[in-house]
DNA sequence: CCTACCGATCGGTAGG
DNA sequence: CCTACCGATCGGTAGG
């Protein structure tokens, strides 16, 4: 008789979901195996069933966080690259992803403070490669003359990440401002900060276009 | 005969800032009292001697970078009140402040994950009323047209401090670009998203000025 | 996935 | 500021 070896409940899966909710919220070192035990339901020693250690689901917990970003990765490689220039599309790419789930900005703003050396080379595996292409897209662009001629390609991109990553990590600790009214502040500060006014009439300078929020 | 009750090396002092620097480093969880002694060099119940526990030795390193930033916020209220309006002198001042000791940023980076309850307390405390006195500022200088009218100034301090706390604290994990680089780019970036460019003749808008870099 | 248990380390205390 | 020690909790294992 062919009986499924696991169990109908998908333990495994609400063990990665509450260890993710609880690393992001109160850190690696400040989650016990027992704080997540609980959180799922069954008792400690289960939990190492499922993994070797610790640590073991700190990392997996990691990758599965990092490898949805590389799924939605190509499709703001293709805004960044394509002729069009959706560059509003990037940036609302990478504010949605964070947005959606906050404690995925928690968590690599923890990872990063706690293992600068491991995320370095993460950031290499994960990043890097697009901070190069979105670098590229901004060069054509001051080239052209559409943006600021003094800003660094490559530094904007990484501080772009930095202020999305983490405004939307210390939301409700930061002021008493609506999410709403931060949010919208910080997509135009990247984007007023990169993009010169545009021109219409001889005389005044314009305002910037304001973001067009759907 | 009196004698000094203390011996003559101010382990007290020692105490502070090897939490510190350890609690910025590895966090408060991550890190023991043990560390801390072995830092120091004296034994673990020594810590508790001096300190009643070890949150109460958390706090004191706390209130300590506050008090520090105290000290130079009437500085730095002066220069944004003040009728030349230097506003490069408040953005250069929080930065030094950050700049010159790093531990600071990722302190209070850290405590605002770990504790955010707490700490939106404090910032109300120790932020926020120059928040406001530098959002009175941007909204005189909005009215004159000097900067971007589609500003809005709360959320713009805010996520000025956000973006320069969190670059700094976050300085070596991120990327491979140099220290000055990034935070030339930071100067930059909080400039460029206020300031409109000053045109000078009436034909091209010009290119903003570059920060005054001493 | 459980019960039962392990040595190590945790923050903290007694007492000098 | 030290030695000596405490109960509690830590991550992890044995064995089923």
């Amino acid at each position: 008789m062919a009986t499924v070896p696991s169990p109908p409940t998908d333990v495994r899966e609400r063990i990665l979901r509450e260890s993710t909710r609880l690393f992001a919220t109160k850190g690696f070192d400040g989650t016990s195996l027992q704080d997540i035990a609980e959180a799922v339901g069954v008792r400690k020693p289960s939990l190492l069933y499922h993994f070797p250690s610790k640590d073991a689901l700190r990392q997996k917990v990691l990758e599965l966080m990092l490898a949805r970003w590389n799924d939605v990765l190509p499709r703001v490689l293709l805004a960044a690259t394509s002729s069009q220039g959706q560059f509003d599309g990037v940036l609302r790419e990478m504010v949605t992803f964070f947005d959606e789930d906050p404690d995925r900005a928690r968590l690599l703003l923890r990872e990063v403070l706690d293992r600068p050396r491991e995320m370095r080379t993460l950031m290499d595996r994960y990043v890097k490669q697009w901070v190069g292409a979105v670098a590229e897209y901004i060069k054509k662009g001051q080239e052209r003359g559409r943006l600021w001629r003094d800003a660094d390609p490559e530094a904007y991109v990484i501080q772009t990440i930095n202020l999305i990553v983490s405004s939307i990590a210390t939301r409700d600790s930061l002021g008493t401002l609506s999410t709403e009214r931060n949010l919208r502040e910080v997509l135009r500060y990247a984007r007023s900060s990169l993009f010169r006014p545009v021109r219409r009439s001889p005389g005044e300078p314009e305002e910037p276009k304001p973001l067009a929020e759907e």
